[in-house]
DNA sequence: CGCTGAGTTCAGCGAGCGATGAATTACGTC
DNA sequence: GACGTAATTCATCGCTCGCTGAACTCAGCG
């Protein structure tokens, strides 16, 4: 029967391929459950439960169950290739870019998990709310309308984070019809204008030379 | 001693005023305890606690957990008065109307920790979550947009949840400087124009007829 | 073969959770 | 002043949580 113990390895006819090592699918279903559930409501045992696998395989793996988290939000994305990304092109589009590339970023089934995860669990979890401010206003949206070169880029910045954060929201996490199953691009025509304002208008009511 | 049993009341020299009974002070322990760590994250003790009471005393007067949020979270505004207060007037400025109207929603502090509690659970709780998009875009944004008379006004309250949504969230759950410290006018006039686009001007990539 | 170390399971600890039921005390009424 | 009822506390139940330590089994190496 052999109900405790080490599993008896594949059988080694073939390369390491197709049946995933435990290590990696505890990380996949960590990576849902968090994704459906937050840190707090995602509890070790049915991560495991959802991966096959003994819940004390977690801490042998990972440690504890904070370190699983970060292991499954590894950083889904590298600010500085959005940045390239954006910036290149004519100036009077980056509203569109910065919304396409946003919601690129949310349609891939992985990185849409690890987002979720996140931003599920920054609505309760200080630590996950830093993690999300840091990675996506301060690391991404801030350096982004800066290199624009426009005043006030700190203001426009956390004007842009709301309504693309406001965006993954709606569409994502509370997924309301119709936003949430409309195509892309016609999301991006529609709030292009809005991140473009934010970023290159006159902001009235500001004084226009603060920053 | 008397430490069980029922409490003495007031000495009776004056009518009801300062001291609150204890049902209120459940509720407004709750509003807080809801409002800073979600439906899942207070636990009815440390409510309890909070309002200097017996655990079991919540259930004496609310029957259970699920009840005791429903009765915290009241609701917290007429959506036929903001209709009222927001339809009136130019119509080029209702934008402008409807933000300065939900922040201030948002800016008494009483009716934020509801809206905080609402928004807070509303992440990991799909009951939550319908709740929110009921009272939110169902029962207050969307007859809001239908009643200016223009097409696709589904799609057109969605954007519009989307962006103020996202102003709660960067404002009032994660408190992201300069938009959390920004006054309110500051901020109606920088979001203003958004609404006012996503509510009176024709929307790019649909076609313009359809509802 | 025999050893060692990594992978895996199991049983259980201590804490916290929502909820219950009985016991105790005071108020309101006749 | 006795009685019924409402308010309050206490002790506890059954459950789930994150985590630990011991035991067991296999792979790799000599």
């Amino acid at each position: 029967m052999a109900r405790t113990g080490r599993r008896p390895a594949r059988p080694a006819d073939e390369e390491a391929s197709a049946s995933p090592d435990t290590r990696s699918s505890i990380l996949a279903a960590a990576r849902a459950g968090f994704a459906l559930s937050g840190y707090d409501g995602a509890s070790t045992r049915a991560i495991a439960a959802a991966a096959g696998v003994d819940a004390a395989l977690i801490h042998h793996y990972f440690g504890s169950k904070q370190r699983l988290f970060v292991a499954a939000m590894e950083i889904p994305f590298d600010p500085d290739a959005v940045r390239r990304e954006v910036v290149g092109g004519p100036r009077d589009t980056v509203g569109e870019r910065i919304v396409r590339f946003f919601l690129d970023l949310w349609e891939e089934p992985v990185r849409r998990q690890i987002l979720l995860g996140m931003v599920r669990s920054a609505m309760t979890d200080p630590e996950a709310a830093a993690m999300v401010r840091r990675l996506v206003i301060e690391g991404t949206v801030l350096p982004l309308v800066a290199e624009t070169g426009v005043t006030q880029s700190a203001m426009r910045a956390t004007l842009v984070g709301s309504q693309l954060m406001g965006l993954a929201l709606i569409r994502y996490v509370l997924c309301v019809e119709p936003l949430a199953g409309t195509p892309v691009e016609t999301v991006v025509a529609a709030v292009g204008p809005t991140i473009q304002r934010y970023v290159t208008a006159p902001i009235e009511g500001l004084p226009p030379g603060a920053d």
